[in-house]
DNA sequence: CGAATAGTGTCTGTGAGACAGTATTCT
DNA sequence: AGAATACTGTCTCACAGACACTATTCG
C-alpha cells in the first residue's frame, strides 16, 4: 500500500440553501469532472494544505472559487465518511450548511449554480441526498430557536415576509400576533426607516425591518 | 510535493464523559507517542481505511483496543480541522463524544484511563481544551431535551440520581415535583421491580427505575 | 366603498415553578 | 420519637394560541 492510499481523501461539501419565490431550495452545481461528471451536485471540493488555513477555509474557497460566493453564513453541519460513499476510496467530506438570500445567488447564476427546491430533488450522486437530507433537519430543529430562517431574506424585509419564511422553513404554520409578540420581545429585529411598496402580492405598504444582529443568534424560547 | 503530503492526516477523538462521584468526567489517556509523548489526552487515533468502515467505525475500533470499551453511547461532535492544531501537519479530527457510567469504565481502569473532573482539566495537547469545551456545551443543550444524562446513569436509578445526573449536566437546579411530572408524561422511565437499599447518602429505600429506551431519545419540550 | 392585508388587543388554557404537606424508613 | 429523605398535591403566574377587532391602502 501507498502512503496515499493509507490516507483518507478530504473534501467540503456546502448545503447552500435559498428562497426560491416563497419556497426552500438548494443550490446543485454539475459536476466538472470524474466520478459522475455532469451530474448535479452539492458544491464541493477538494481541501488544498497548502492553501487553506482549516476546513472552514477551504470551504469560504471552494464557493469563492466555483460559485462567486462571498461572505455567505456558513455553519459546519456533520462530518460523512467511510470507504463506500466515495469511488475514489474512503473519503472525508466535512459538510457545511449555508444560507444566502436569492439575490446573492442570482449573479452566481452564470457560475452554473441550479437552484432546486427541496421538495423536487433529483437523483444525486454520493450521499448528497443524505447530506441534504441532514442539512434541512438541523435547520428545522436549530430554525426554531434562532434567526436562521431569516438569514435567507434580503437585508430589508416586512414582517409577514419573517413570518412565511419562518413557516417555510419550519413546515408549521405560526400565529401572528404570538410570532410578532415574540420576535419583538426578542429584539431579532429593528425597523428601518422605510415601507415596502404594496405589489400584487402585498395589498398595502409594510413597515421594513432589518436583522439587529448580522450573523447568527440563537436564543432559548421557541419561535 | 509529495502525495501523502497532499492529503491531511485524519484521526478521531472521543470527548469520553462519566460521573465521578456525583461531578462530571472526562476519561484522558496518557499518549503513548510522540507528539505530546506522556501528556493526558482525548481517546484518539489514525482512522485506517484498510480496517475502518467509516469514522465512527474508527472510534469504536480505537475505544475497544486503547481502554478496553464496547458499546458505549457514540455521537458525532463536530470536525476540528487545520494546519495549525497539530504539529504533524495539516489535520482533520472527527470528534465524537461518548457516555458511560462509571462502572463501565472501571475495568478499563487497566487501560490507563484517568477520569478527570470538568472543572479540573490539566493543559492538554493540540486543541482537546477546545474540543472538551465544545462538547460539554452540545451536552448541556441538548441534555436539556434528551435522555443524554441518564446514560451516564447505571441500568438502574432511582429518581433522585436522574434528578440529581440532570442536575450536575444542566448545571441548574431543577424543581422536584416538576421534574418528576414532566419525566413521567414523557415516559422516558418506567419502574423496575426493586427499591434501591438505603445508604448513608440515601436514608430511606427509593423505587429503581430503567430507561424505557437504551439509546438516545429526545422530546420537544424540555425538562 | 369594498376588499385585502398590516397590525393590535384581549381572552383562555396549558404547563412550569414554588412550596406545603404526607409517607416511609432509619437511628 | 425524631430526623431525613422519598414522593404527592395544589396554587399561581407566565406565556402561547386563538381570534376578534382596528387601521391603512389600493382598485
Amino acid at each position: 500500500m501507498t502512503d496515499a492510499e493509507a490516507r483518507p481523501i478530504v473534501t467540503v461539501d456546502a448545503a447552500l440553501f435559498t428562497l426560491l419565490d416563497d419556497h426552500l431550495a438548494v443550490a446543485l452545481q454539475r459536476r466538472e469532472r470524474e466520478p459522475f461528471k455532469g451530474a448535479p451536485a452539492l458544491i464541493g471540493g477538494y481541501v488544498r494544505p497548502d492553501e487553506d488555513a482549516d476546513g472552514a477555509g477551504a470551504m469560504a474557497r471552494i464557493l469563492a472559487e466555483k460559485a462567486g460566493l462571498h461572505d455567505v453564513f456558513l455553519e459546519q453541519l456533520q462530518t460523512f465518511s467511510g470507504r463506500t460513499r466515495d469511488p475514489r476510496g474512503w473519503s472525508v467530506s466535512i459538510v457545511y450548511y449555508a444560507l444566502a438570500p436569492s439575490e446573492r445567488l442570482e449573479s452566481a447564476g452564470a457560475s452554473g449554480l441550479e437552484l432546486v427546491g427541496v421538495d423536487r430533488l433529483p437523483e444525486l450522486p454520493f450521499d448528497h441526498a443524505r447530506i441534504i437530507a441532514a442539512a434541512l433537519a438541523r435547520l428545522q430543529r436549530k430554525g426554531a430557536y434562532s434567526n436562521l430562517p431569516a438569514l435567507l431574506l434580503p437585508a430589508q424585509f416586512t414582517f409577514p415576509e419573517l413570518k412565511a419564511v419562518y413557516e417555510k422553513v419550519l413546515g408549521v404554520p405560526l400565529n401572528d400576533s404570538a410570532f410578532r409578540r415574540k420576535v419583538t420581545e426578542l429584539k431579532i429585529i429593528e425597523p428601518v426607516d422605510s415601507f415596502s411598496p404594496a405589489t400584487a402580492e402585498r395589498k398595502r405598504p409594510a413597515q421594513l425591518y432589518r436583522l439587529v444582529r448580522k450573523g447568527l443568534a440563537e436564543w432559548d424560547r421557541t419561535l
